[in-house]
DNA sequence: TCCTGCGGGTGCG
DNA sequence: CGCACCCGCAGGA
């Protein structure tokens, strides 16, 4: 949004603050959610907003009691890192999600790094006067309101699936080191040439993100060329195995971040629908018809399924098209939609999806599993596994896949799912 | 077992 | 008074 193109009630309404006795009520624009919210921010989102309402960060946020009970605060509790500062493959270092239970992290910080069994450490993060980054959440009628204050002084830890996924894996690593891998594996699934088959290697083959150190990067999350620190496909990369989009999700790969952000693009224009790229020709109406489909089935295609049910359209709401800055919450972000409209003259998605990949959307929402959830989140779209050419990764979720059918698709894509679906790729990458 | 939110309580500036 | 932080509790996954 241009400063310049404000008007004095859009002021009024960026100029709010958490504390305020009122907030403003007629917001026009709600926010993406942001996973990862940094320095002096300030959101609204849909009190719809599934992220929102759980006050989801990727940074390891604390509650803190600010004897307030209108205003959720949460300060940040750092990173932790290996004391030696070992390195795992390719440079990565280690970055693990602290605990959030105190005693957990207690717990955590006894135990050693996973790569080089070195003492762990933690870093507090002190980026707010030497205080940890506090984000506040409040929900005021139809919207969430977020606020961060500080700026973190420290890298990124895990999120919270990569770091609930490397428990689960560690756990079934030491129940059963000899179970065999096909009993996750769809009938379809193959394994990847070249990829590593341990499940011992699980953490530095995907959970490593924020570790990543593009070259001529400043060893810090990314951020160099890149409006958003945490691009979709660094997600393709960790979660889903997107190895044969070398130059996408190679870390090590040379190309550098701006390159790689173009690249994104193509990916992401769908979904972020940002700026002149992501402006879909007007004629295009591929994507209502998956809107028409699912309708039918009363529900929205886009949003459903716990993600938050807009009223779509919805009147006077828009969301802002610029990229968000970080990604989104893959558990339950909602696409935010805005119907054609005499407004923006476009329609709210994908830029212009051919006939082509019409059809493999179609089929891979109806045929494969593919990430549950339908709140299609540049992470998990389906539509980004054709555009990323990984023919590999269309499998079956073995049993209960077989009798699901698109309506019980949406309904009951959730975080379980998600983990289940993450697992499923981390097999593929091991 | 851990996450999350709540709230009582303490200490500091 | 605001803030950071400790603690325990309860509900939930």
């Amino acid at each position: 949004m241009e400063p310049e193109d404000l008007d004095s009630e859009d002021k009024e309404i960026l100029s709010w603050d958490i504390n305020d006795v009122k907030l403003p009520q007629d917001v026009k624009k709600i926010d993406w959610f942001q996973e990862w919210p940094d320095s002096y921010e300030k959101y609204i989102y849909s009190s719809e907003d599934r992220s929102a309402q759980r006050h989801l960060s990727s940074w390891a946020m604390r509650n803190t009691n600010n004897h307030n009970s209108r205003i959720l605060k949460k300060s940040c509790l750092g990173v932790v890192v290996c004391s030696r500062d070992c390195s795992a493959k390719e440079g990565r270092k280690i970055y693990l999600r602290p605990a959030i239970c105190d005693k957990a992290r207690q717990k955590q910080q006894r135990k050693l790094c996973p790569n080089c069994d070195g003492p762990l450490k933690l870093i507090p993060c002190r980026g707010h006067g030497g205080f940890p980054v506090t984000n506040f959440w409040r929900h005021e009628g139809r919207f969430i309101f977020f606020q961060s204050k500080g700026e973190h002084d420290h890298p990124k830890p895990e999120t919270k699936m990569e770091a609930e996924a490397r428990r689960t894996v560690k756990k079934v690593q030491g129940a059963s080191s000899s179970v065999s891998l096909k009993l996750n594996r769809g009938p379809e699934a193959k394994s990847v040439p070249g990829e590593a088959t341990s499940w011992g290697n699980l953490p530095f083959n995907w959970s490593f993100q924020e570790s990543i150190h593009l070259p001529g990067g400043d060893g810090g999350p990314l951020t160099a060329g890149i409006p958003h620190q945490k691009s979709p496909n660094e997600f393709l990369f960790k979660s889903y195995g997107l190895g044969g989009a070398a130059d996408l999700a190679d870390p090590t790969s040379t190309v550098g971040p701006s390159e790689l952000y173009e690249k994104c693009k193509v990916s992401n224009a769908r979904i972020y629908g940002a700026g002149d790229l992501l402006q879909p020709p007007v004629s295009d109406y591929s994507d209502l018809q998956i809107w028409n489909k699912s309708a039918a089935l009363g529900r929205n295609p886009l949003n459903d399924n716990g993600c938050p049910s807009y009223p779509f359209p919805q009147a006077g709401w828009s969301y802002d098209f610029s990229p968000p800055q970080n990604a989104l919450d893959p558990l339950s972000q909602q696409i935010p939609v805005e119907p054609p409209s005499a407004k923006t003259g476009c329609l709210p998605l994908w830029p212009s999806p051919g006939p082509d990949l019409y059809e493999e959307k179609v089929h891979m929402e109806f045929n494969s599993y593919y990430p549950p959830t339908t709140c299609h989140s540049p992470q998990e779209d389906p539509f980004l596994f054709s555009y990323t050419s990984y023919p590999h990764h269309q499998y079956s979720l073995p049993g209960k896949s077989s009798k699901w059918n698109f309506d019980e698709e949406m309904r009951y894509m959730g975080l379980d799912h998600y983990n289940n679906e993450m697992l499923l790729n981390l097999s593929f990458k091991m």
